[in-house]
DNA sequence: CCGTGACTGGAATATTTTTTCTATAATTAA
DNA sequence: TTAATTATAGAAAAAATATTCCAGTCACGG
């Protein structure tokens, strides 16, 4: 694999017209320190397991570039240490002690690492792309591919159909609103508990009608005024959170909501509606459109209020 | 038909004044894209048909290299150019050559292109598109296009980082095991959450250990020996979950994690972990590839429960 | 509180890698 | 066949890149 002792072949004399520095006889000494203390992992994944166990153990900075590592492993691959080094926010020395560290002659052995792992990447990425031509196992990985792929398009579709008008009016609710109230019910649900976790984050304040403790109607019942609501439902739409949009439309409260037709019973109560219709088939509808519809919009308001702060 | 070479840093000349600005003698990176001997290809594509093209007339060595190059493209990617010669079979000079021959500076800057070609299969050239898109107009539906692409990318990622036989043992943990319980707090909560409705549609019992009421050690102590637990939390993790996931593991339970990095806490402990990690930063993080992975899991699981029956 | 040892950042140095240069070989046209 | 022209190989110079070293800093234990 690779040679523990380092090759010296005799460098051509240069003339010494150019500035030749003096050659003391330290082989000694660097084969000493060359010597590998331990293996050094061969293969990209050998390598991963060997960070992740010895990690608690390593030192702050050797920590920190090795997290950087394992998280941008083509950068590794392809950069020179100073640009890496730049990237992670270290030193090149550190890159090459933890280099040292893991049993490498220096950075450069320890890259052949990730260069290997890229080429086995990209030699598997064609094979795949024949395999998924040729052969329909139907593994879990295929699985997982139909559902990233169907994700895909769904997003395409949602960049396609977004209406800035109607973002910028659910944004300006929103911002301008007392409370926020999160309607859904099953698996929409998800998507209302995301709004709840980010806009706390916006230190909006947001409470959701989960129906807990079979309180819905009083938690209904809470919806002030200024407050505002955002509800979330898709075919077949829960009854009750059709019926209770119908209520707090009929009480003259702002009800954003997120669907996935114009002609669910939430579009046509609402303020501002959005309709997700991403044509998947009813068992295959996923939530990662609404998800990110959802993250644009938090953002969004985030964005409006520091312009309005500032 | 090979046009003569330029000299390196050739004086202007009057003649060709065909749109080239005259350059000062800045030794900056930025020189080799700023100014170019002739359109040198910058894409991989571009590249191959250039070659195609000028094959016929290029001179006996630059077509050996030249199909060489084509048939070996991560080699020229990766390796030195002495290496390269070797394995070519050409003069290292040749290759200096056959760069410049089609308007590149030199060995460096042709090799750019095959890195890139080796990049674009994997992440972190998002990082170029992202910062590409960042300069554009700041409006709201610019949030949700970049976010619509961030979760593209970060599907994209997912496909190809997809361990399936993870994915195996995870799916036969899952219908092996007794009741489900599904760990995670704050952002990652809406994961768990939309994983307790799709199991429960599987009639999978599953249950949210969410800390509800200080519950959580409570709701922890309530998985049994044959239970398998799914956790979710990603950077910063939230230290409970963390805590409690060791504490599981210690009594033998099978944890199946979803995280964002083979350093989270939860990954070491885990009996199968899955490590979603898109690159992008912190805050713009998204819950698309978590929820896709999700959604692939149960679906997995309800096709593994299908075959027992039939 | 001080000494000890490990860690870090930055610059100096060593090494590798690329590019240029030139004598020689090959090719072509007269 | 020979002279002129162009391509090539090899080696030296230049540039880029990696590695080492050292002094300053920090944490820990006496």
């Amino acid at each position: 694999m690779h040679s523990a002792i380092d090759k010296h072949g005799a460098p051509p004399h240069a003339s010494d017209s150019a500035g030749l520095t003096l050659e003391h006889d330290i082989r000694d000494k660097n084969r000493d320190t060359a010597r590998r203390m331990k293996n050094a992992p061969a293969s990209f994944s050998n390598l991963t397991s060997e960070i992740t166990a010895e990690y608690a153990g390593l030192s702050r900075q050797l920590q920190k570039f090795g997290r950087y590592a394992l998280d941008h492993a083509d950068v590794v691959a392809l950069e020179t240490v100073t640009t890496i080094a730049e990237l992670a926010d270290v030193q090149p020395s550190t890159i090459v002690r933890f280099a040292k560290a893991f049993g490498y002659d220096g950075f450069s052995d320890l890259q052949k690492v990730f260069r290997t792992r890229l080429m086995e990447n990209t030699s598997s990425y064609r094979e795949r792309i024949h395999s998924l031509e040729n052969d329909d196992r139907s593994g879990t990985a295929s699985v997982l591919h139909a559902f990233a792929d169907a994700g895909i398009e769904s997003l395409e579709q949602l960049k396609q159909h977004a209406h800035p008008e109607r973002m910028q009016q659910a944004i300006d609710i929103i911002r301008n609103a007392g409370d926020i109230h999160l309607l859904a019910q099953g698996r929409s649900y998800a998507v209302a508990h995301y709004l709840h976790y980010a806009l706390s984050r916006l230190e909006i304040r947001s409470l959701l009608i989960d129906g807990a403790g079979g309180m819905m109607r009083h938690q209904v019942a809470r919806v002030r005024p200024d407050d505002a609501v955002i509800a979330i439902s898709f075919s077949p739409y829960t009854p009750v959170v059709a019926e209770l949009v119908g209520h707090l439309a009929d009480q003259g409260r702002k009800v954003i909501s997120i669907t996935d037709s114009p002609l669910s019973p939430l579009a046509s109560r609402s303020a501002v509606s959005f309709e997700i219709n991403d044509g998947s088939e009813q068992a295959f509808r996923s939530l990662i459109a609404p998800i990110c519809l959802a993250q644009s919009l938090v953002v969004g308001v985030g964005q409006a209020l520091e312009q309005t702060r500032n």
